[in-house]
DNA sequence: GTCTATAGCTGGATAGAC
DNA sequence: GTCTATCCAGCTATAGAC
């Protein structure tokens, strides 16, 4: 018998996978240590042990790159944010928006390089294309909906004149403001001790307090 | 008699000033065209009609030229953050609020590039020196105070636990989420249309309704 | 203070041998 | 699919004449 050709190219094609993978990790690792715009195929290709043109097989071009990772990034946080929903505590809605946020401000710690090619635009001349602008609507959309569940099951009020829609961006627009201010200010401290990190939970009260009727026994 | 030497000086000094402004400004341009890590001297040089190494009598090197952007960008910013409690609305906390937030916003829009590298860090290698960080930390200062100000004449009131500072810094983390992702995700479409300029409003009120105590009359 | 000339480097990308 | 060789472009920065 023959080698299965079949088989065979399906071991080809895992290869190249892994291959794309392998750049894919590298490039990211450069751009942690010399920031996102930093990256340089040839300084991927010398921790690969290969030559930069070897590259070109597996994207055509630079801002291919970047746009894979654009797309990964966005599917990584989105497995992250279901991870996040199954582990959701029961009970209050504060600790479950607590839960969220924390999540969402650790990815973005672990993920540095990453977090800002997604939602900062540090490169010049990348715009993310239009499939992998798909990617982070889908993401964007999934998110939005585990929001509105919660948001019915706790009976929690967007105030009138406020799609339930845009009190999901109001709260992505919270998270990543202080997201972005601990990364740009203080990147190195503990998000505990640190001036905004420190400010997640003062967030939650806020959207918590702006969005839930005062119960009636406040008053005396 | 000869020459006065001290005006000579005097002007000499203010034709210095006059091409280190006019070496930002055109720094500036290109950073709006190529992004902010998409400056070159040589582009700058070309626009302003001489040879790069001439820049080099005004500037020591690239970062100073960032460093200088970086400061420049905290005092325009001081400037009109000034200009703006001047001109600030008689009447409801609501209606100053609004007006801060949409200064914030303009003036972010209107120096996109100066903006970026003023709130996020988008040049590999950069880092704001000491002097240019006091300069900034000076603004987030008087930024401080006339809030608290605004605070205390509207007998606002911020839940316990939380510092008027980190109020503060939580009202920054706000607007700038906001102005980020807006600038990130539609940078030209115009702010009352933008899916994320358009939430200035409802963060305003979101703000409002968690420091304000619910009035008695709201109650049947 | 401006220039020419140039060092010195790094980068992205392609052609073509193997 | 990997390599060598190379192109070409751009950049920061410096030396030294004028």
């Amino acid at each position: 018998m023959s080698s299965d050709p079949l088989t065979s190219d399906a071991i080809q094609e895992q290869r190249r996978q892994q291959m794309r993978d392998a750049i894919l990790q590298h490039a990211l690792d450069v751009m942690e240590e010399r920031g996102v715009a930093g990256l340089s195929l040839g300084e991927v290709a010398r921790r690969l042990g290969v030559k930069t043109p070897s590259l070109y097989e597996y994207f055509p071009n630079k801002k291919a790159v970047y746009d894979a990772l654009f797309r990964m990034g966005y599917e990584q946080f989105r497995l992250e944010m279901r991870r996040l929903q199954e582990a959701l505590p029961d009970g209050s809605m504060r600790a479950r928006l607590r839960s969220i946020m924390a999540g969402f401000f650790t990815f973005a710690l672990e993920n540095r390089a990453l977090y800002q090619l997604m939602f900062e635009r540090p490169v010049p001349g990348f715009v993310p294309s239009e499939e992998s602008l798909a990617v982070s609507f889908g993401m964007l959309n999934e998110s939005y909906g585990s929001f509105t569940t919660a948001f019915i099951e706790n009976s929690l009020q967007v105030p009138e004149g406020l799609s339930t829609a845009q009190a999901h961006d109001l709260f992505i627009a919270v998270e990543h403001g202080i997201t972005a201010l601990h990364l740009a200010n203080e990147p190195d401290v503990p998000p505990a001790e640190s001036r905004f990190g420190s400010l997640l939970d003062a967030a939650v009260d806020l959207l918590i307090r702006a969005w839930t009727d005062i119960p009636q026994e406040d008053i005396s």
